[in-house]
RNA sequence: GGCGACGUAGCCAAGUGGUAAGGCAAGGGUCUGCAAAACCCUCAUUCGUGGGUUCAAGUCCCACCGUCGCCUCCA
């Protein structure tokens, strides 16, 4: 299938059409840091890349995707220390938590999850190769990026560094010859985790381990770099340079930047950072909401704006998510005319290549959710309408199946005994007795309605 | 201080020149023993405020008010 994408370039700040350089699209996602369990904003950003993913595929467009894990940082080393455990043994602690996090989530798994700390021969050449080119420097065996050698240092963030300088915030660092030279290689400390380098023993710094799995892993150029906004500077920003320069600027990093916008708190009105000791842990908001209440949610709204995370807002995505649901899995007739749901998918499809345009998706498929309900209701056949459904659904990743707070396979012939017993009851009016199975049933979590077939059921999260 | 966003109904939110999508909530109705689900109807003459451009502006320009983000820990 061949369709226009639109999407939306940091680089340019505009959208352009999205084409590849090759036959597979090179996709690169800035992973988490493994010192803290994820939260609910990193949630949003894998799920936003996921769709991306997702769309680009349903396009027909092969997709490589390549997410780090940063496993050395100082955040790292001194939770370690903290917990009297190794940064391995903490990095892999939050791996095996960041994959359960991300499964009920639907998230596709990515090809290669790189670590910093299993790539570090070709950090080494890379910051060898940024020495001998002469963008980098070493100083006591610390090795800076030398930003000034870079005309166009801060083109992504769309700042230069004079204006870098009037902000308070640039500390000099006694070893760099500009405050706003950045860390390469970083000399070890007694007792911290140390790699044999030319510069001594040491670690990398945080930035060049992006550029250096992407370039292993993927090649450069890379066509699209992914990670929050928070992420464009200085992350992103000291990563094409670096990247650029290693190539001295024979080859672009990469061609389109995505970012998505940043969630936040609505109570505090603060972002959800883990340093701030103020984040929400995705498991719990899956818990109360699904893993389809809480893609509804950040698809509700585009990826580049910033979301509020109030209960409010993500109980009414897990409401929607169960009205498409029970559009989607329940049965209609057979009469004629069958629902038709071209038109809605065209909508559906416009709105994917206007730079993901989630929300209007979303809005075209509650349509066609709507058109299936009349249908049913009229006794018309909705099969295809419903296969269309959970192929628009997919593509956005949800799951529309139910919630598994009850284990159906093993309680239904239970449920089927209790739905029966009460039809008796109904039959012999003991609307008392059979109100009370339906309302203890729902409290735990299995709905009955009744119908002119008969009664039906189905569980609820 | 520098750079950049955003302000659309009770809440969330789409919509970048042609006369306001969608979801949630709410009210009325159909169906039902009662519910639930579903369907039908109602719910912004109006898009922070004030000017301007235009035949036409939520959409472009200017000013003002307000909220927020980034400025080397951050998805």
């Amino acid at each position: 299938m061949n369709r226009t994408v639109k999407l939306y370039n940091t680089m340019s700040r505009r959208a352009e059409e999205f084409t590849p350089t090759g036959d597979v699209v090179k996709m690169y996602v800035c992973g988490p840091n493994l010192y803290a369990p994820c939260h609910v904003g990193h949630a949003m950003s894998y799920i936003v890349f996921d769709v991306l993913r997702r769309y680009l595929e349903y396009c027909g467009f092969e997709v490589r995707h390549v997410q780090n894990f940063t496993d050395i940082e100082d955040n790292i080393i001194n939770r370690a220390q903290a917990q009297g455990v190794s940064i391995e043994e903490l990095s892999e602690q939050h791996v095996e938590q960041f994959f359960r996090d991300m499964a009920p989530l639907n998230i596709l798994k990515a090809h290669v999850y790189p670590r910093a700390t299993h790539e570090i021969p070709t950090i080494i050449e890379m910051v060898q190769r940024l020495i001998e080119n002469g963008h980098a420097y070493q100083a006591n065996g610390d090795v800076y990026f030398r930003v000034q050698t870079r005309t166009g240092y801060g083109k992504l963030s769309a700042r230069d560094l004079d204006s870098m300088l009037a902000g308070a915030r640039i500390e000099p660092g006694e070893n760099k010859e500009h405050p706003g030279d950045f860390t390469l290689w970083k000399a070890s400390k007694p007792g911290e985790p140390a790699w044999d380098s030319p510069w001594g023993k040491g670690r990398p710094g945080w930035h060049i381990e992006c550029s250096a799995m992407s370039l292993k892993y993927l090649g450069h150029p890379i066509d699209i770099h992914g990670g929050g906004q928070d992420l464009i500077f200085p992350h992103h920003e000291n990563e094409v340079a670096q990247s650029e320069s290693y190539s001295d600027d024979q080859k672009p990093f990469v061609r389109f930047w995505v970012h998505n916008g940043l969630m936040r708190l609505a109570e505090s009105e603060e972002k959800m950072t883990r340093h701030l000791g103020n984040l929400v842990p995705i498991n719990e908001v899956v818990q109360r909401y699904g893993g389809d209440g809480l893609r509804m949610f950040v698809l509700n709204s585009h990826y580049r704006s910033p979301i509020t995370f109030s209960e409010e807002s993500l109980e009414s995505a897990k409401r929607g998510a169960e009205r498409l649901r029970i559009a989607v899995n329940t049965a209609a007739g057979d009469a004629d005319p069958p629902v038709d749901a071209a038109p809605f998918k065209q909508r559906f499809l416009d709105a994917m290549d206007d730079d993901l345009n989630t929300a209007g998706a979303l809005a075209s498929l509650f349509d066609l959710a709507r058109e299936i309900n009349r249908a049913r209701d009229e006794g018309r056949s909705a099969d295809e309408a419903q296969a269309a459904a959970r192929e628009m659904a997919g593509v956005l990743g949800l799951t529309l199946v139910e919630p598994q707070r009850v284990d159906r396979a093993g309680a239904e012939p239970f449920i089927e005994l209790l739905v029966e017993l009460r039809e008796d009851l109904r039959c012999a009016k003991q609307y008392e007795l059979s109100d009370k199975l339906r309302v203890r049933l729902a409290e735990i979590g299995v709905i009955l309605e009744d119908g002119a077939a008969g009664t039906r059921w189905r569980t609820r999260g």
